[in-house]
DNA sequence: AACGAGACTGGTAGCGCTATCCTGTGTCTC
DNA sequence: GAGACACAGGATAGCGCTACCAGTCTCGTT
């Protein structure tokens, strides 16, 4: 007997044929129905809406992605996960994307252009319907690969040149330095030491933003910058300030350029008995968890990230969607959080 | 001139048709070579593996998805992100998964088993091709989604009852809290408080840990407990053992049910001037970045989370490709971390 | 009253890949 | 030397959905 081949049907699945069957019309339409895509009947937008209902159907999203060469998929590349800022950003942008229907795709760069490229590849393959990238530095391949994606993209974190717009959501990270800055001359210190580590692009606006107002204070030195390209750490905190104090004593506020140093360079104060504010103001970057609780408080820079993940979502949302979005470019802006510590 | 419908064909994407053109074979040979899923004569699958290369051939995750029913991602379930415990968990799982060629899925759970079902339902549509959850307390919907799903599953970071097997790797958390409290005992304290926050599974698991202690030396006692559903933070850590000490001042020592409290703890004691370990002894659990910073050093548990990732990660890559496991319950183990705090 | 525009619905044809079946070839067995 | 039997490659038929085109039906217009 010739059977029909018949294949894997056992799958269970609830297809649209199924709902289509059940609510008496078309696949297309029960299709049309629930995406709300076209002018459908609103009696047969309800029979397939209950229809659907009934049957548990659940559209298949690579059935979907294969049809419309476009997933529900959102990408989004940061640079660490270890790094509570990051986190902060990331849980806006899936509180926002989720109830919309979109899954997100994490990559991790580990603040490596080739490693985001690579990620960035991978990640096009599945199609997504958006990308929220960290910031304006990447390579020559990862700006044409966002290019051609013809997926809509927000930069997060960093403001683009007014020039070059570009969607993006974030904060003059140099003038939070610089206001940072000015804060500590207010205060009277006079020789304001710059720490950073990792190096990335905003640690450098965040250290041209301080070398902004040294100079315009007439307080710059070459000998004032501590500049370490290993990765930020509570560790490194404490022994960049035991470094700083012992070759320049005379300095007198040390700027970290994020809170991870600074609070490290707190708990390193304790140890060697250094005196914060007394002998040496210590300040740092983003508020992060933990900073209002160190012995001093710590003064830093509070940065609007769950903010700036929300409306870099909205923003992208509003861009799959072909809405058109109020501003392109988005300042959220920052805060000086004074405590005691500087 | 009836042109036939032609439609989207500007994708520009190279297909498998595309690559066996250029190899010469059909395109069934070439998926089987790439995938090296069928024997294939190895001069074939050179030719094929060249084509693909030259002609930058990527497969359609989506396609692939919708003809196998099982795609390239691997669903992982966790609490928080702001908790670095899984964060290195995490990371460890994508640095042993991406090089497989799959791509994780995180469902952030929140610690709530409702949103946890329902995070779990939608990864479910996307087929994963494997599941990494955390711990074994789960609703009755999510043991069956997974049930149903047929897709392998790890259960991480706590270890099955020996006997309800299932693929887990964790280590013992009451043991572990269990040997901290032994610890604490040698080192001749008597009133050990213990204090939690969140009330987790594994929490509540490490409280059994340090009762069955506590009763056997015959110093138990429900006043040392000290439970706080509220989420785990250094400020929390610092009120309890504000708390603990002013209501009990004959407690000479605290177990933190994670290190978050204790480095809170550790802080609020130096605003305090409580003296650590003299006054009373902190203890921690995790060993996360900074306790090894902290004034006194933290004493606390190292546990194994990046290893414990990347062991469930290969099992479930094991599984996935239909290889047996060596061990379906691995345990880790855990140590105790002796710094000066207690 | 005829016509065109507009508003919906449905048929058809894939998206790019893999599961299944089938055929052709070489190898083994007795 | 014929049948049995692996084995490798290919043809075929979808996976479940949506884009595109082609109708049908209703109006409003002149």
């Amino acid at each position: 007997m010739a059977t029909p081949p018949a294949r894997r049907r056992a799958s269970g699945r609830i297809t649209l044929a199924d709902v289509a069957r059940a609510a008496g019309v078309s696949p297309i339409t029960v299709s049309r129905a629930l995406r709300g895509e076209r002018a459908v009947d609103p009696e047969l937008v309800a029979r397939a809406q209950d229809a659907a209902r009934r049957l548990g159907y659940l559209p298949d999203p690579a059935a979907r992605a294969l049809a419309s060469q476009r997933s529900t998929h959102v990408a989004v590349l940061i640079p660490m996960l270890s790094n509570a800022l990051f986190v902060d950003l990331l849980g806006a942008v899936q509180r926002t994307l989720r109830p919309a229907g979109y899954q997100t795709l994490i990559g991790v760069t580990n603040y490596d252009r080739q490693e985001e490229e690579q990620l960035l590849r991978e990640q096009l393959m599945h199609r997504p319907a958006g990308l929220i990238v960290t910031g304006f530095d990447h390579s020559a391949g990862t700006r044409e690969l966002i290019e051609r994606s013809s997926a809509p993209c927000v930069h997060v974190m960093e403001l683009c040149e007014p020039d070059r717009p570009a969607d993006c959501v974030g904060f003059s990270q140099g003038e939070a330095a610089s206001a940072m800055t000015r804060h500590l001359l207010d205060a009277g210190r006079r020789r304001i030491a710059f720490a950073a580590a990792q190096l990335d692009t905003r640690t450098l606006q965040r250290l041209d933003g301080w070398r902004k107002q040294m100079n315009a204070a007439g307080l710059h030195s070459p000998t004032l910058e501590w500049l370490n390209p290993a990765p930020s750490s509570l560790a490194l905190g404490g022994a960049m300030l035991e470094q700083i104090l012992g070759q320049r004593p005379a300095v007198d506020a040390v700027f970290f350029c994020n809170d991870d140093l600074a609070q490290g360079a707190l708990l390193a104060a304790q140890r060697l008995r250094v005196q914060v504010p007394q002998r040496v103001a210590v300040v740092g970057f983003n508020d992060l968890t933990g900073s209002d609780q160190m012995q001093p408080p710590l003064t830093t820079v509070r940065t609007p990230r769950a903010e700036i993940g929300a409306a870099a979502a909205a923003m992208l949302l509003a861009r799959m969607r072909g809405e058109p979005v109020a501003q392109q470019r988005l300042d959220l802006g920052f805060e000086i959080v004074v405590r005691s510590s500087g």
